[in-house]
DNA sequence: AACCTTCCCTGATGGC
DNA sequence: TGCCATCAGGGAAGGT
């Protein structure tokens, strides 16, 4: 599931082979991901890729005419692909971490696009779950900014400040996990990390946001911003289907102190992680370190 | 307004 | 072996 880190490693392993490079062609299959008219995605082509940037969970390539956005949602993966080299049909290991790794993949029938490159590289969308989403918005409508409108604070920028991040907690009655997982509070926090987050803080994911204590607010504000980072200086978590731009897994899995640990003993205290669902959304925490109540220590 | 639930989608997994 | 139920969850939409 890829959250901020993902996307940001994936933005990064892009930027240098598609800002500058003119789109040549661009094949799409009729697929619900696609909340654009095919015409106007296959009108990409000509245009030349300006810039490469993320807000939250968003990936924006800002072209001559229009912007295109790909959110990733649950199983999304863009990749490179060069025609003229070997394509990966498995996993092959690291010979050093042990980690398994890939190398570029051929389309298949979850590939829904392809984007050409005039360098003769092919950029490609696949997506098994179906549950991300492709935009395209004319530079001259308000399309972008009104969906970038709906996102809250952005974790790794100069903007996410203390004060502002209290406002946003004011008054509200939500457990503090389901208000992670709104992107209109912070921007790019998924299911992962908010649990990471919360452990890190030592906060109970199921306590009530306006039960908190200012100290603990802050030990949280700080917390989220840490995961992510840690997460991104790992090339993100691998858990499922999450891959780079170079097909390659991330490593941030192995660093995970409470997500998928239900019943291990926690590495802080050596009590079994709990689990339970908030939100929809499995939850994984220490009843110990995490306690029901505010809690100071240690 | 704030908060909560349902739904979309496919592949992996476990029980019988 | 085959079949079916269950689980994973981001975010839009709908309900209270």
């Amino acid at each position: 599931m890829p959250e901020l880190p993902e996307v940001e490693t994936i933005r990064r392993g892009l930027v240098d082979e598609v800002v500058g490079r003119r789109i040549d062609e661009v094949l799409a299959r009729q697929c619900r991901v696609f909340q654009t008219k095919i015409a106007l995605l296959e009108g990409l082509a000509g245009q030349v890729i300006r810039s490469l940037w993320r807000r939250g969970k968003y990936l924006i390539f800002d072209l001559d005419r229009c912007s295109f956005v790909v959110h990733l949602g649950m199983t999304g993966q863009l990749t490179l692909r060069d025609p003229r080299q070997m394509d990966s049909d498995g996993f092959l290991r690291h010979p050093t971490t042990g980690l398994q790794r890939t190398r570029q993949h051929a389309p298949d029938r979850h590939t829904h696009l392809q984007v050409a490159l005039e360098d003769g590289n092919w950029m490609l969308y696949r997506d098994i779950r179906k549950f991300g989403r492709i935009y395209v918005f004319e530079n001259e409508g308000a399309g972008l900014e009104k969906l970038l409108s709906r996102l809250g604070l952005e974790p790794l920028s100069e903007e996410y400040r203390l004060p502002d991040f209290l406002d946003r907690m004011s008054n509200r009655k939500l457990r503090v996990k389901s208000l992670l997982l709104d992107q209109r509070f912070v921007a790019g926090v998924g299911n992962i990390y908010a649990d990471e987050a919360l452990f890190e803080a030592r906060i109970r994911p199921s306590r009530r946001v306006h039960g908190l204590r200012r100290y603990e607010k802050e030990r949280l504000f700080a917390s989220v911003r840490n995961v992510l980072e840690r997460g991104l200086d790992f090339g993100g978590t691998s858990l499922r289907d999450y891959v780079n731009s170079d097909g390659e897994l991330g490593s941030n899995q192995e660093e995970l102190r409470v997500y998928g640990r239900a019943g291990l003993p926690c590495l802080v205290c050596g009590n079994a992680i709990s689990k339970t669902v908030i939100s929809q959304r499995g939850t994984h925490f220490c009843a110990h370190c995490q306690p029901s109540r505010p809690w100071k220590g240690p």
